[in-house]
DNA sequence: TCTAAATTTGGCGAATTCGCCAAGGATTGT
DNA sequence: ACAATCCTTGGCGAATTCGCCAAATTTAGA
C-alpha cells in the first residue's frame, strides 16, 4: 500500500495533464464558447459577436480549447466551425453552480 | 427568444464567478489535494508531506481552494484539517482523464 | 486577377499566478 | 513564562496569462 504523493514525476506529470485540461475551461470567457457550442456548433465570426470581443481573442481561446481537446473544428469556405467534443466538460458548470449556490445558502445562515 | 452573450454585465459576472471557481482547481497541486481529501480529510502539514513543497505554499493552496468554497477548514489543538466540502470537483478529474484518452486514441489512429 | 471577408499568428504591455523565504500569530506542553 | 509546533500572511522575482493591434494566410466571388 503505497501513499499517495506528489513526490514522483509520473504522479506529477499525471496530474500536470489533468491540470493542463481544466484550466482550458478556466476563464469566463471559454466557459461561455462551451456552454454555447454545447447546444450548437457555431463558426468563429459568430461567436466572437456572442463574445463582444476582438475576433483574435476568440481564435486563441478556441485555439486554447481545441489545444485541450475539448472542441474541434472544421473549415467551411472561409469559415471555421468549432463543435464540443467533450461534453463532460458541461458539468464543471454544473458543479460551479452548486457550491455557489452552496456559498449563498451558507451566507444567508450566517445573518 | 433572446440570443445567449457575454454582453450583459449580468451574464459576464455569471461565467466570471463559475470560472473562479474551476479556476481553484486548475492546478496540479490543488488537484492533488482536492483527489486526497476525497478519500479523507487531512491536516495542513500531511498535506505538505504528500505535496513535497514548502508550507506556506500548501497552506496558500488550500486557502485559495476554501475561498472557491471547494474546501473547509476545522481547527484541532495546532493543526488545521481541511474537509471536501464539492465532491463534484471529482468529476472534473474523471473528464480530464477521459478527454486525455480520447486524445491518445486519435493519435494512436493517425499513424 | 483583384478584392473582400474570415481566421490565425506574432508581439506588446498589463495583470495575474507561482513558490519560496521571512515574519507573525495561535496553541500545546514544560 | 518559555519553547516548540503548526499554520497563515506579506512580499519578492520569475513565469504565465490576457486582450488588443498589426500583419500574414486562406478562400470565395466579382
Amino acid at each position: 500500500m503505497q501513499m499517495l504523493t506528489l513526490n514522483n514525476a509520473q504522479a506529477q506529470a499525471r496530474y500536470e495533464a489533468r491540470a493542463r485540461i481544466i484550466k482550458a475551461l478556466a476563464h469566463p470567457t471559454r466557459l461561455f464558447i462551451v456552454d454555447v457550442l454545447a447546444q450548437q456548433s457555431h463558426c468563429v465570426c459568430e461567436l466572437t459577436a456572442m463574445v463582444g470581443a476582438d475576433t483574435s481573442t476568440v481564435s486563441k481561446h478556441l485555439s486554447l480549447l481545441k489545444d485541450a481537446g475539448l472542441v474541434s473544428d472544421e473549415k467551411r469556405g472561409t469559415q471555421v466551425y468549432y463543435h464540443l467534443v467533450a461534453p463532460c466538460a458541461l458539468r464543471f458548470l454544473d458543479c460551479a453552480e452548486a457550491v455557489m449556490k452552496v456559498r449563498l445558502e451558507k451566507q444567508l445562515a450566517a445573518v
